[in-house]
DNA sequence: CCCTTTTCTTGACTGACTCAAGAAAAGGGC
DNA sequence: GCCCTTTTCTTGAGTCAGTCAAGAAAAGGG
């Protein structure tokens, strides 16, 4: 326990920030969810650190990414989503169902991982991949809701599909 | 003109939507600006039809996505914007500077172009890439930026960079 | 031309995020 | 340990993109 806040203030020193009681709360959070949105994290935050204003979780997260020891993505159609994952230039599978992100290690090395055959006169420094599909929870789901519809085929479960956030 | 017209209103049937003049304007608008956001939509469509309103554009755009007639991107931190090049699994490259928009052909062909080697479960129909970078008309300007803070190296020009956008 | 359905206008509202000012906390120097 | 400066956080108002809902207007088949 003790350990572990000391090896988030040692990181928060390295980036060269001030060790404060907000920043060791966010990066408790994202360290338990690795893709949290701001809303997420204040509302996580907050069971720890009641007083913790929604402003102030802006203000580290932006310091945290400025600092280069978090990342955010902004999946279309989502809030921004924040992690710690840095510096190793992976890429995401985004759920079109319920929004679940999870990552994917980059298949070509380092950034830009990709590049265009006619950049029409851009320098380009980074080539974001976005995958979009379906998790293996929402198939699951998908699957029952299918089964319940149409139940000649699969009508020895009974399953009922559950909403899943 | 009227030939344009006509062809808009034939894509639109095909689609299987309705004739409207506020149909017609967005397609117009589109046509001339390929990556317009919603409210440079309304506003140069209200060049032509001034009672135009913003929602009417959503939902005309929104129309036309579900149709497959428009594109939607949402290039992270900027308004959603439009396009009408669907079908061809292009992607995107975005000026960090100013925002600028411009395609490339995907290099692989088919979506999803890419796939993960391990896809954590998910089902993946597409593979979104944003190349992230600084268009021409910025690498100009920064240059003669540079240039002026630092004369002696490009000193000849004495040209001065104007912010753009 | 009429009638039904779709679409558009008007206007209120939401969610994510930003801006600004003053209060509180961090951490180096003494 | 205490003080002082700088950074950071809290509080509160504001912005921007987009959504929701209800009634008016327009499309297009009969």
């Amino acid at each position: 326990m003790v350990a572990v806040e000391t090896t988030w203030a040692h990181r928060l020193r390295e980036a060269g920030l001030r060790v404060t009681r907000p920043r060791l709360s966010v990066l408790g959070v994202l360290a338990d969810r690795p893709h949290a949105d701001a809303g997420t994290i204040v509302t996580v935050a907050r069971e720890l650190h009641p007083s913790l204003s929604p402003q102030a979780v802006y203000g580290v997260l932006e310091a945290f990414v400025a600092a280069g020891i978090a990342r955010r993505i902004e999946p279309a159609g989502a809030p921004a989503l924040f992690e710690l994952r840095v510096g190793d230039n992976h890429h995401h599978l985004v759920c079109r169902s319920c929004g679940a992100v999870a990552d994917v290690d980059c298949v070509l090395g380092a950034a830009p991982c990709l590049a265009p055959s006619d950049p029409a006169g851009f320098v380009i420094d980074e080539a974001e991949v976005v995958f979009w599909g379906s998790c293996q929870a929402c198939q699951n789901r998908d699957r029952q809701v299918a089964a319940a519809a149409d139940p000649v085929q699969l009508e020895e479960h009974g399953t009922r599909g559950g909403a899943g956030a």
